[in-house]
DNA sequence: GACTAGCACTATATCTGATAGAGTGCTAAT
DNA sequence: ATTAGCACTCTATCAGATATAGTGCTAGTC
C-alpha cells in the first residue's frame, strides 16, 4: 500500500494544498485558485504543470477536461501518510468530547454514549463493538444452583472483574452434579486458559471418563457459558443519517448501498475485526482504510478510521468512524483517539 | 378524523381507482388513463367533472394545473376507511411470513427476526418494541445472596414465566437483611400488584417503621429491580434503507429528517406508546396514522401502521410499519397483522 | 338533467442552440 | 526552470421551441 513517490517539495506542497482545500470545500481546484488561496508565489502555469505530473502518477484526478483537480484515493493515502499535520481539537471540541467522563455503570452505556458524542463531533457515522469475549480472560467459573434448571453463572476474570448471569439449562441439575462440573470446568480452564479454547476442545474431543455420566449436561453447560460470553458481542451505530448530508451521498444510488450495508450487524463485526486480524498498518496510530483499500465493495467510496479501546491493557474492541473519502482525516483521527482514550479510561474505572 | 362525505357510487369508484393506481404506479392520473386502466364506461369528460368535485372536497389534489390527480392525505384516509378491500397475501408471502415459527428462546430474538421478515416482505421500515414491563405482572420476588454485594433476582410472573437476573447492589448485604427485604417486598407486592406502582410508592412515601433500618438498602434494591424491569425496554428497527428506494424520498431533504428522527430511540418509544394511550381509533383492526394525523412533524409525509402483539392476552408491545403516505395499505396491514399474530404465538409458546 | 364531444388553454418536460466561465495544455519567450 | 499568452474543451445555464398530458368550459346529445 505504501508506495514511494519522488516528489519535489513544491509538488508536495501543491498536493497538500489541494487535498486540504478539497476536504474543506468539496470542489475541484484549478491552478489559479490553488495559487490564490494558498499563497503560492509561482504562477498558475507552473502549478498546472505540476498538477499534470501529479495526475500522471495517479495522485490527482480530473472529473472532466476543463474542471480542476481533485485528490484520487491514492492522493488521500499519500496525504495521510506523508503530508497531514496533526489536528489540535478546539477547546469546545475537547470539552464536548470529555462529557463522557461522568458515566453510568454499564459497558454498553459507556459505548453508546461515546459513539453518540463522537458522531456528533465529527458529523459522521460512528461504529463501536462491545468488548470481545477473548479479552476478558476468565480465571474461575462458579456455578450456583437456584432452582432445578437454573444456575447462577459467576465468572471471575483475571482483571478482577466479576460478572454474574443466570443460565437456563435444558435439564434438571443436582447440587452434586453442579459441584463436580464446577471442579471439572475450573481444572480444564487452568489448562486451556480461555473459554473459547475450552469450549472448542470440549465439543470436538471426547470427555474424560470421570465426567462421562454428565456428558450431556456438561456440554450443555459449556455451550451456555460460551453463548453467554458471546451473546454480549454487539455492534453500536450512531449518526447514520449524517451520511446523507455529504454532497457525495445526496443521491440515493450512492447512499443506499452503504446504509443497507450498515444494517447487517454481522458484516460490521467482520469489518471491525478484520483490521486487527489482518495486521493492518496503522497511520497516525489508527487503522485507516481509504476507498478501495477496504475489502467491502460497498465501502469503496468511503474511508474507515478505527482504533481500539483497551480493557486491562488489552485491545478489547474497536471504535470506528465511517465517512466519505473526502474526510477531514486529521480531525477525525484526533477526536476518535480522544474518545477511544476516554472510553478506555471509563471502562478501566468501571473494572478497577 | 372520520369526516362524512356524500359521494355518488361513481365518485367513490373513481376515487378508489385513483388511489389504488397511484399507490401502485406513483404517477398522477389523468381522466383518460383512469378510464382506460380501470375499465370505466363513462367518458373522460365525465370522470374529469367528478375528479374536479373530488378535488373540491379535498380528497384529491393536483401537483400542477395540467397534471393528473393524486390522492390527498384525506383521500387516503377515506380510502382506508371506506373503499379499501382486504388484501389476501399470496402463498409465497404467507410462507415467507411464517418462517418465524421455528424460533429461538429469547424474546429479543423473536422480535428481531419478526421485524426483519416484515420489513423484507413490505419493503418498508419496521419498528418493534420489547414487551412493556407492566404487561408481565410479577407475582413474587425472590432474592438470593451470591456474594456480599450481588444477589440473584428471581421474578416470578403471574403467567408462570420466571426470569432471573443478577443485581449488583451498592452496599454490603447480609442474609438476614435479604430475608427481611424479600418478605417485605412480597407483602407490598401483594398490596400494590405491580412493580411500577410499588416502586413509585416506595420512593415517594415514607417506609414502614419495621424496615426503617434497611431504608437505604431497600430503596436501592427496589430501584435496581425497577431498573432491571425497565432496562429491557428497547426498540428494534429494520429496513431503514428501504426508505431511500421510495421515489418520494430520493432527495436528501425529504429523507434526512426521517432517518434522523429514527435515530432517537426515546422518541420512537413515545410514538409507539401514543397509539394506545390516546385511544386511537383502529382502522381494519390496526392503528393507522396518515400524514398529518401523526403528531410528529417529521413524519407528516409518512404513514404509520401499528398493531400490538399479545402476551398472556395482554397487549404487550407494538409492531409498526413506517412508509410513505403512498403506501400499499391493504398489504401492509395484512402482513403486519399476520406477523404480529405469529409473534404473539411464538411468545406465548415461549412463556407457556 | 346527466353525459359527452370538441376545443382552447396551460403547465411541464425535453430538446436545441447560444453563451459565459472555468480550466487546461501547449508553445514560445524569459 | 519558469511563465505569459492563447487556443481549446467541457460544463452549466439560459432562452426559445416543441411535444405531451392534462384540464375546464361550452355546446350539443340522449
Amino acid at each position: 500500500m505504501q508506495i514511494e513517490y519522488r516528489l519535489s517539495q513544491r509538488k508536495k506542497a501543491i498536493l497538500d494544498a489541494i487535498v486540504r482545500d478539497y476536504i474543506l470545500h468539496g470542489e475541484p481546484l484549478g491552478s489559479r485558485t490553488v495559487m490564490q488561496r494558498h499563497g503560492f508565489t509561482f504562477s498558475p502555469a507552473t502549478i498546472r504543470n505540476d498538477m499534470a505530473d501529479l495526475e500522471e502518477v495517479g495522485l490527482l484526478s480530473q472529473p472532466h477536461t476543463s474542471a480542476g483537480r481533485i485528490p484520487s484515493q491514492k492522493g488521500y493515502r499519500f496525504f495521510v501518510d506523508h503530508l497531514m499535520q496533526a489536528y489540535v481539537p478546539t477547546l469546545e471540541e475537547q470539552q464536548f468530547v470529555r462529557r463522557l467522563q461522568q458515566t453510568s455503570r454499564a459497558v454498553e452505556a459507556v459505548l453508546a454514549q461515546a459513539i453518540r458524542i463522537l458522531s456528533e463531533a465529527t458529523q459522521s457515522i460512528v461504529i463501536a463493538e462491545t468488548p470481545r469475549s477473548q479479552t476478558y480472560s476468565v480465571s474461575r467459573i462458579e456455578l450456583i444452583l437456584i432452582d432445578s434448571t437454573s444456575v447462577v453463572l459467576n465468572l471471575l476474570y483475571k482483571n478482577g472483574l466479576r460478572r454474574h448471569s443466570v443460565l437456563q439449562l435444558p435439564h434438571l441439575v443436582t447440587t452434586e452434579a453442579l459441584t463436580l462440573m464446577t471442579q471439572y470446568l475450573n481444572a480444564q480452564l487452568q489448562r486451556f486458559v480461555s473459554i473459547d479454547v475450552l469450549f472448542h476442545r470440549m465439543v470436538t474431543r471426547p470427555l474424560e471418563r470421570e465426567v462421562m455420566p454428565y456428558q450431556q449436561l456438561l456440554l450443555d453447560t459449556i455451550s451456555e457459558i460460551y453463548a453467554q460470553v458471546q451473546r454480549d458481542e454487539k455492534v453500536f451505530l450512531s449518526g447514520t443519517s449524517y451520511l446523507l448530508q455529504e454532497p457525495e451521498f445526496q443521491s440515493m444510488e450512492e447512499a443506499f448501498p452503504i446504509l443497507s450495508f450498515l444494517e447487517e450487524e454481522r458484516v460490521i463485526h467482520e469489518l471491525l475485526r478484520s483490521c486487527q486480524n489482518n495486521n493492518l498498518q496503522k497511520s497516525h496510530n489508527v487503522y485507516c482504510l481509504i476507498g478501495y483499500e477496504n475489502s467491502y465493495q460497498e465501502l469503496h467510496k468511503c474511508s474507515f478510521i478505527a482504533t481500539p479501546y483497551y480493557i486491562d491493557n488489552k485491545a478489547s474492541g474497536m471504535i470506528a468512524v465511517l465517512g466519505p473519502t473526502r474526510m477531514y482525516y486529521a480531525k477525525v483521527m484526533a477526536l476518535l483517539q480522544s474518545v477511544a482514550g476516554n472510553v478506555t479510561q471509563s471502562l478501566s474505572e468501571l473494572f478497577g
